[in-house]
DNA sequence: GTGAAAGCGCTAACAA
DNA sequence: TTGTTAGCGCTTTCAC
């Protein structure tokens, strides 16, 4: 059952008649080396297919190269998304992400912190769970504080703690890019569909979608707010509630694609088309608003950047340094909105 | 910034006034302590919030205990759920899981064992990419083989090396209760649609679905096969191309619920209705097979099961022992059909 | 430019 | 039951 011990540098040393300083030299490009003595050393990792040993790197620098991500839950394709090109952008750096799960349990996320600490990571990523709570949990601020006294943290999601990093998404003028969006196809009959308002970006975007409802002069109907989850069900009960209770809007905002998809269906059971009697959006733009049909509207957050965003901010971090592009702690990520298929004209 | 010094076995030790063997007793609860020992040293990793560093521990042990996981794309539902199911089985048995990415390409890959290698992974389990190749690739076979040398390899995918451990879904089985449950409707004209054949299990999928039609028959028609890879355009393209060359068939078997999504698409932007002109199925139902519209009749593969086997095996494995339900160095994970909404009687 | 030696934080003999 | 000590494999002064 493979057990031929690895080798180390001292058994490279060794054979190349160098002592294990100047293989760690040649390992680390950290100092010169003569030419001849250089070669040799290279000439028996690649022999001996030679990797230093990460974890006593990890013990003897001091600093860490790896940066660890707790996200909600990487089946969810918005996680999974981010959670790609910031290993994409780490690896690029030279780090190492090392990914896990929280499940929305704080037990649960408390724990994984920890491994993570335990791993001497250079620096943590938080989306999702607890972050987004209006009303931060008290067990979770103080972990938060906790790992800032050793350990920088980002946070996708709204500020609470002074000492963290915050990359958030704009979802203020997310929301008024979708109402807006909808208002100009003519729609009064809006709906905001899932999600829970003890969630900080959920509430911001059901404040303002009453805001612009307000601004547009248009009533605002209490029963066209349907709360829930973030899930598929929740989108389908959702909407099924509404057809139920005879409160048939023009148009639904699901909180995700998710819920849209759900949503989608619910239409289509009762037999109505989407978009030709009822339009919908979402928020997030995963691939599933390509999969499902009609193909969804929905808002997208240029991944790209936001992943680069927040690995660089991650190493700045870690390093110590200023995080330039950071207003009071934060820096925005702006919306956009993407027009497919779900979203048309409202039906006269 | 961030830059209070860890605290340490040490800190700990002098404090609570025992040696710091004593605390690292407490800590692995390796040997008895005495009770009032104990009790202080508890208190002070208590107050200290102190966690044992992770990279000294797995230096000093010799033995890790963490799972290096590599995944051809986290961003695929069957990946993100087997890695999710192996992170909980993982966890259950006091081991962490440090999951990447493949993305399919070889010197990625290759890069991604090394990284594994390097963090002194007790065993690897990988799944998708080079592993599924029908003929495989030198390079691979290559790296396989040296790091069988020092840590177990459990692979999902057909037997390729002799020292590695492999967990494979039966894709014969699978696609016999795909046509069984297709020919049962009624359905003659059956294609099979995406992959490439150049993939150990697609290749079984289609030499499968030949001898079916064999045993029952139905005569084989090219036309019915259409390769591809195994994504949304792919479904789309290749159910397209069967309606612009007329080959219309009145059920598909699509490569994975991410074609089969693709599939429903050409057809209902041809006219025609899903399951009523045309049934859909799939292999591997994910959570996409439940938000497409119809929901997907899939073959789905026990993944609670098919995660523990996986991790399971790479820890019986990584502790040298012999793994009981191997056979032949092979453990089969049995397909079962769900069928739900997109297969129906043939149209008359 | 290079080697010797100390140290990173922990575990595991070995003594006591 | 407990402390002392010697590593685990690497980096990094500090001399030379």
């Amino acid at each position: 059952m493979a057990e031929n011990k690895p080798i180390t540098i001292y058994d490279i040393a060794r054979e190349a008649e160098v002592s294990p300083a100047t293989v760690s030299r040649v390992l680390t490009n950290s100092a010169n080396v003569r030419k001849d003595k250089k070669d040799r050393v290279e000439a028996l990792i690649e022999k001996y297919h030679f990797k230093p040993n990460a974890l006593a790197k990890g013990l003897s620098d001091t600093r860490s190269e790896t940066i660890g991500m707790l996200v909600a839950d990487i089946r969810n394709p918005y996680y999974a998304e981010l959670y790609v090109l910031c290993e994409e952008e780490a690896k690029k750096r030279g780090y190492t992400m090392l990914v896990c799960n929280s499940f929305g349990n704080i037990e649960f996320e408390t724990q994984q912190f920890d491994m993570l600490l335990q791993h001497q990571v250079a620096a943590i990523i938080h989306l999702g769970g607890a972050v987004d709570d209006v009303k931060p949990k008290a067990q979770y601020v103080s972990k938060l504080n906790q790992m800032l006294q050793t350990t920088p943290v980002v946070i996708g999601g709204m500020k609470s703690v002074e000492k963290a990093h915050y990359v958030t998404i704009d979802a203020q003028k997310a929301t008024e890019l979708l109402m807006e969006h909808l208002l100009a196809l003519g729609h009064r009959q809006i709906a905001i569909l899932g999600g829970n308002r003890s969630v900080n970006s959920t509430c911001v975007k059901y404040r303002t979608y009453q805001n612009v409802l307000e601004k547009y002069g248009i009533g605002f109907r209490p029963e066209y707010i349907i709360g829930g989850k973030y899930n598929y069900s929740s989108g389908y009960d959702g909407m099924n509630r509404m057809f139920d209770e005879g409160n048939i809007p023009t148009a639904v905002i699901a909180i995700n694609d998710f819920s849209a998809a759900g949503v989608i269906r619910s239409i289509v059971e009762h037999g109505c088309k989407v978009p030709g009697d009822i339009s919908v959006v979402s928020y997030d733009n995963t691939y599933l608003s390509d999969i499902v049909l009609p193909k969804l509207t929905s808002i997208d957050y240029n991944y790209d950047s936001y992943g680069k965003i927040l690995v660089e901010t991650a190493i700045a971090a870690a390093n110590g340094e200023e995080i330039q592009k950071e207003i009071n702690g934060v820096q925005v990520i702006e919306p956009v909105l993407v027009v497919k298929e779900s979203s048309g004209a409202v039906k006269n």
